[in-house]
RNA sequence: GCCUCUGUAGCUCAGUGGAAGAGCAGAUCCGUCCUAAGGAUAUGGCCGGGGGUUCGAAUCCCUCCAGGGGCACCA
C-alpha cells in the first residue's frame, strides 16, 4: 500500500481499503441504477439466451443450498453475458405449498401474509447475494395474476380430454391428508414432503392424461442424450418404464368374457401353465365369487393378510412367494390346457392387466411359486441352442431335438431352482418350434393377432398425474359441480376464481378441502340453468404451477395471455437449465409433458423446455446433509458476513465440479477470501494508464494470459468452474510475481493480465471484479466488460522440450522448434549423449519419433 | 441382484496413449514490539489392486476391490 494513504486512513477513499461491506452496498446501488442486467429492451440486438435456475420456494432465508445453485447459475448467466448476449435470468417465487399452509395454521395467520413476509426477507438476501438476476421479471405463483393461468391451463387440458376424473386407489398422506402424485411417494413407501408413509384410499379425483405422453417422453429423451446428466435422463427411462410384448386373451371356464394378460415372453406361451391374478384386483374378487366356498374363505383370509402388510414389506423380492388357488380355471389359446388360477401379491393389480400367465420355465418369479405350490413346468425355450441373426438351422437327432455338447447344464428348472431367462431355440411349442427369441416372439403375435385372441402391446410403468389437492394454499380447479354429476368447466372470462378468505375458514388439515367450507365460494349457480351447483374444492398441485413457469418469465405481467407465443419464439426453449438432482423425476417430468401439449395446441413450435441441463450437488456438512435433527446447518448469512458474499460464491464454484456435492468442512472460505483480496491489490498496483499499448508488455505473462483467455470458454462451457477458478490463481500468482520482480506495475501485459482477471472473477466474485474493474480506470459494468480474444499469435510457442527415452525410459531431453522434422529429431535423440550412455553396446532394433515431443529407441 | 458414475499429493480436483500437474491446506524461512496482513522456499505420489494390448499406459481392454447414485416381484 502507498505510503500517503496510511496517514489518512481513516479518511481514505472506499477504493483503497478492501472493505467487504462498503464495497457490497456500494455496488448495489450502482447495479441498481445502471440495470446492466435487464433482458427486456426490443430493441437489443444482441443475440438471446435463457438461463434458468430452478426457482425458490419462499422458506424464509437463503440457505447453503441455495447460494449453491444460484452462484453455479450465475456464472452460466454472467458468461453468456460477457460473449456478448443479452441474456435473459429471470427469479420468481413458487409460493403457493404446503410449508406455508402448515405454518400459518400453527401460528394462526393467513398463508398469503407468512408466504409474502418471507419472499421479502429471501429476495433482500438474494439481491446482496449479487446474481445477476432481471428483477423485473420476478413473478409469484401464488398471485392470481399467476394462478389465472394455471386455470386456463387446466381447462386447455378439460378440453383435450386430458385432464378427467376417475375413481381410483390414491396416495394418501395421512400427515398432510391429501392425496399424492405417484412421482411425490419415495421408494420406501413414504412421503417426500411430511415423511409420512402413504397409504392406499380409494377415491374419485383428477388427472392428467400424462400417458398418452409415455412414448414421446421417453423417446425425446434422446434428444437431450448428452446436454442433461446421463443420470436423470436415465431416472426418467426407468420412471416410465416402457415395456414391450403382447396382450394374450384366455377364455375362462365359465365365464363369458376373456381375461387379458400383458407378456414380454409372447413366445414362451406354450410354456404358461398357470395364470396368476393381483389379490386386490377387481378380477381377483369377481373370479372368487364365482368358485367354491373354500375358495371364497381362503381368498377372504390371503386377502386381508396382504392389505395388512406395509408396501416396504411387499416390495421385498426376497421374501418367499405367497398365494391361493381361486379353484378357477383358464384355457391356454394355443394348448388348449386348463390353466389353474391363483392370486398371489407378487402380481400387483395396477400394473398391466393385474394379472399375468404364469411361465416357470422361463420365469424366475413364477418358478418359485410353481415349486412352492408343485405347479406344472414345462421348458419351451432351449437355452443351450446356438443363437444365430437369421431364423437358426440347427443339427437335430432323429426326435427333432438339437444335438448338443455333453458339457452343458441340463434345462431342468424344477431342479435347479433357476429360471432359463435367455435366449435360446424354442421346443414344446408347435408352429413355432426353431425359431429363436425374436422370431418366434415376432411370429406368435402374428398368430395371435390373426385368431384375434392376442395382439402387439406396450404398457408402462408411469401412471397418470393426480392433480387433486385437499389443501387451501394452491391453484382453485376451475370445474362446476353440477347437482346432476356434470362437470362443468368455468368459461375463461370467469377467471381467475380467487381463492376465498381465509376469515372464518378452518385450514386444519382433515382429509377434505377446506374450500368446500366456504360457503359463500362454494356455492354457485349451474352455469346452464341457474340451478345450485357446487365448485370443485379441490386445489391443484403445485407442480402445475412449476410445470409452465418459464413461459410465464417470458411476459410476466401480461394480463391478456399466460404467454406471448412470439416471445416464446424468440427466447424459448431454456437454453440452460440449473438446478438440484431432487426434481429429476418431478418437475422436469410435468415440464416436460405439459410443454409437448402446448406444443400439440400450438401454443409453442418446440417439444421439448430445457434445451440443457445442469444438476449441482448438495452443501454437507461433515459428511451428511445440513439438517436441524443433526444440529449441522451451517447459517449462510453468518458465512456471509464472515467471509464476503464474493468468497462464498468463489468457495461454491471452487469446491469441485458443480454436479459433486460439497462438504462445508472441507472448503475454506476464508482462504478464498484471501485470495480475493491478493487479486484485488493487483489492480491497486497497475501504475499504467489503460490506453496502453498491450504489444510492448513481457511477453512470459502475455503468453500465459492469452492462453487463459483461449481455455476460458472451453471451461465454462463444459461447468468445469473450478478449474477456471484454480487457472485464474495461476495468473494471479504469475500476475503477482510479474510486478514484485519482474516487469513491475507499469509494464502492459502486468496491466493486460488483471484486466483479464477481473473480467474472469467477475463471473464468480462480481464485487470485487467491479472494484478492480474501477481502480483500473474504467466505467462500470465489468459485467459487460466481454471476454476477450485470444491472440493466436501468442499461443504458439516458440521452442518444446522433446523428450528422449530408451526402453521407454527418459533418458534425455532436447529443446526444438515445435516444426522439427522426424529425421532431424531422430538424428538428435542418437546423438545425445543420455542416449549413449543409455544404449551402451545394445543394438538398436526400433526408434519411434513422434516430433516434436517425443522419441523413444527400442534396444535388444 | 441389475444398471451407472467415481477411485491421481493431507483436501478439492485437472490431465484420458508420449516428462505425473494445479489450487488450497500443512512445513520452513523473511518480515513484525506482539499478533496479523504480505512475501520467499522446499516438501509431499506403488495415479485403488492384479493381468493384458503397445516401442511406450494414470490414460485403452479384462478382472477384482472400495465408494456414490439409480432401479429392483413391473409380468
Amino acid at each position: 500500500m502507498a505510503h500517503e494513504h496510511e496517514h489518512d486512513r481513516s479518511a481514505a477513499d472506499e477504493a483503497s481499503e478492501y472493505d467487504i461491506p462498503a464495497i457490497e452496498r456500494k455496488w448495489q446501488g450502482v447495479w441498481d441504477e445502471l440495470k446492466p442486467f435487464a433482458s427486456g429492451n426490443p430493441e437489443d440486438k444482441r443475440p438471446r439466451k435463457y438461463v434458468l435456475d430452478m426457482f425458490p420456494y419462499p422458506s424464509g432465508d437463503l440457505h447453503m443450498g441455495h447460494a449453491e445453485a444460484y452462484a453455479l447459475g450465475d456464472v452460466i448467466a454472467r458468461y453468456w453475458r460477457l460473449q456478448g448476449f443479452n441474456v435473459m435470468h429471470p427469479i420468481g417465487w413458487d409460493s403457493f405449498g404446503l410449508p406455508a399452509e402448515n405454518a400459518a395454521i400453527k401460528r394462526g395467520i393467513d398463508p398469503r401474509v407468512w408466504t409474502y413476509a418471507n419472499i421479502d426477507q429471501q429476495k433482500a438476501s438474494m439481491r446482496r447475494y449479487a446474481a445477476s438476476f432481471d428483477w423485473d421479471r420476478e413473478l409469484h405463483t401464488s398471485d392470481p395474476e399467476y394462478y389465472k393461468w394455471n386455470q386456463w391451463l387446466f381447462l386447455e387440458l378439460f378440453k383435450k380430454g386430458l385432464a378427467y376424473r376417475k375413481d381410483s386407489w390414491v396416495n394418501w398422506d395421512p400427515v398432510d391428508q391429501t392425496v399424492l402424485a405417484n412421482e411425490q411417494v419415495l421408494p420406501d413407501g413414504t412421503s417426500e414432503r411430511s415423511g409420512a408413509i402413504v397409504v392406499k384410499k380409494k377415491k374419485t379425483q383428477w388427472y392428467f392424461k400424462i400417458t398418452d405422453y409415455a412414448d414421446r417422453l421417453l423417446d425425446d429423451l434422446n434428444q437431450l442424450e448428452g446436454a442433461w446428466p446421463s443420470k436423470v435422463i436415465a431416472m426418467q427411462r426407468n420412471w416410465i418404464g416402457r415395456s414391450v410384448g403382447a396382450d394374450v386373451d384366455f377364455e375362462i371356464e365359465g365365464r363369458a368374457e376373456k381375461v387379458t394378460v400383458f407378456t414380454t415372453r409372447p413366445d414362451t406361451l406354450y410354456g404358461a401353465t398357470f395364470m396368476v391374478v393381483a389379490p386386490d384386483s377387481d378380477l381377483a374378487a369377481e373370479l372368487v365369487a364365482g368358485s367354491t366356498a373354500t375358495a371364497r374363505m381362503a381368498f377372504q383370509d390371503y386377502l386381508e393378510q396382504v392389505q395388512k402388510s406395509t408396501e416396504i414389506e411387499r416390495q421385498d423380492a426376497s421374501r418367499p412367494k405367497t398365494g391361493v388357488s381361486l379353484d378357477r380355471f383358464a384355457i391356454n389359446p394355443v394348448t388348449g390346457e386348463r390353466m389353474p388360477i391363483w392370486v398371489a401379491d407378487y402380481v400387483l393389480a395396477d400394473y398391466g392387466h393385474g394379472a399375468v400367465m404364469a411361465v416357470p420355465a422361463h420365469d424366475q418369479r413364477d418358478l418359485d411359486f410353481a415349486i412352492k405350490f408343485d405347479l406344472p413346468i414345462r421348458v419351451v425355450v432351449d437355452t443351450n441352442a446356438p443363437i444365430t441373426t437369421s431364423i437358426p438351422v440347427l443339427e437335430l437327432d432323429e426326435n427333432g431335438e438339437a444335438i448338443l455338447p455333453d458339457d452343458l447344464p441340463p434345462l431342468d428348472p424344477r431342479s435347479t431352482g433357476t429360471a432359463l431367462t435367455g435366449d435360446g431355440r424354442m421346443i414344446n411349442s408347435g408352429p413355432i418350434d426353431g425359431l429363436s427369441k425374436t422370431h418366434a416372439i415376432k411370429k406368435i403375435i402374428e398368430q395371435l393377432s390373426a385368431a384375434g385372441n392376442g395382439r402387439a402391446a406396450k404398457t408402462y410403468r408411469l401412471r397418470d398425474w393426480l392433480i387433486s389437492r385437499q389443501r387451501y394454499w394452491g391453484t382453485p380447479i376451475p370445474i362446476i359441480h353440477g347437482s346432476d354429476g356434470a362437470l362443468l368447466p368455468v368459461s375463461e372470462d370467469q377467471l381467475p376464481i380467487l381463492l376465498p378468505p381465509t376469515e372464518g375458514l378452518d385450514l386444519q388439515p382433515k382429509g377434505q378441502s377446506p374450500l368446500g367450507a366456504a360457503e359463500e365460494w362454494v356455492n354457485v349457480p349451474d352455469p346452464r340453468d341457474g340451478s345450485p351447483a357446487l365448485r370443485d374444492p379441490d386445489t391443484m398441485d403445485t407442480f402445475v404451477d412449476s410445470s409452465w413457469y418459464f413461459l410465464r418469465f417470458l411476459n410476466p405481467n401480461d394480463e391478456t395471455q399466460a404467454f406471448d407465443p412470439r416471445l416464446a419464439d424468440k427466447w424459448a426453449p431454456v437454453d440452460q437449465y440449473v438446478g438440484g438432482v431432487t426434481h429429476a423425476i418431478l418437475h422436469l417430468l410435468y415440464a416436460r409433458f405439459i410443454t409437448k401439449v402446448l406444443f400439440d395446441l400450438g401454443y409453442v413450435g418446440f417439444t421439448e423446455p430445457f434445451t440443457a441441463l445442469l444438476n449441482q450437488g448438495m452443501v454437507l456438512m461433515e459428511g451428511s446433509a445440513m439438517s436441524k435433527s443433526k444440529g449441522n446447518i451451517v447459517s449462510l448469512s453468518e458465512q456471509l458476513d464472515l467471509h464476503g458474499v464474493d468468497a462464498v460464491r468463489l468457495t461454491m464454484a471452487f469446491a469441485g465440479p458443480p454436479e459433486d456435492d460439497i462438504d462445508w468442512a472441507d472448503v475454506a472460505p476464508a482462504a478464498s477470501a484471501k485470495f480475493l483480496k491478493r487479486a484485488w491489490r493487483l489492480a491497486g498496483d497497475v501504475t499504467s494508464s489503460p490506453d496502453i499499448e498491450w504489444r510492448t508488455g513481457d511477453q512470459a505473462l502475455r503468453r500465459l494470459t492469452h492462453r487463459f483467455l483461449a481455455e476460458g470458454p472451453g471451461l465454462i462451457e463444459a461447468f468445469k468452474f473450478n478449474v477456471l477458478v484454480a487457472k485464474i490463481m495461476e495468473l494471479v500468482n504469475a500476475t503477482r510475481k510479474a510486478i514484485d520482480t519482474g516487469a513491475g506495475g507499469g509494464d502492459a501485459a502486468v496491466r493486460e493480465a488483471t484486466e483479464v482477471i477481473a473480467i474472469a472473477l467477475s463471473l464468480f466474485a462480481p464485487y470485487t471484479a467491479e472494484e478492480m474493474w474501477q481502480k483500473l480506470g474504467y466505467e462500470p459494468t465489468v459485467a459487460l466488460a466481454g471476454w476477450r480474444k485470444a491472440d493466436p499469435t501468442l499461443l504458439v510457442e516458440d521452442s518444446v522440450t522433446a523428450i528422449i527415452q530408451v526402453d521407454g525410459k527418459v533418458r534425455d531431453r532436447v529443446t526444438v522448434s515445435p516444426k522439427i522434422g522426424s529425421d532431424e529429431l531422430e538424428k538428435l535423440a542418437r546423438a545425445s549423449a543420455g542416449v549413449v550412455r543409455a544404449v551402451g553396446d545394445r543394438e538398436i532394433v526400433n526408434v519411434i519419433v513422434r516430433a516434436p515431443r517425443v522419441v523413444n529407441i527400442a534396444t535388444k
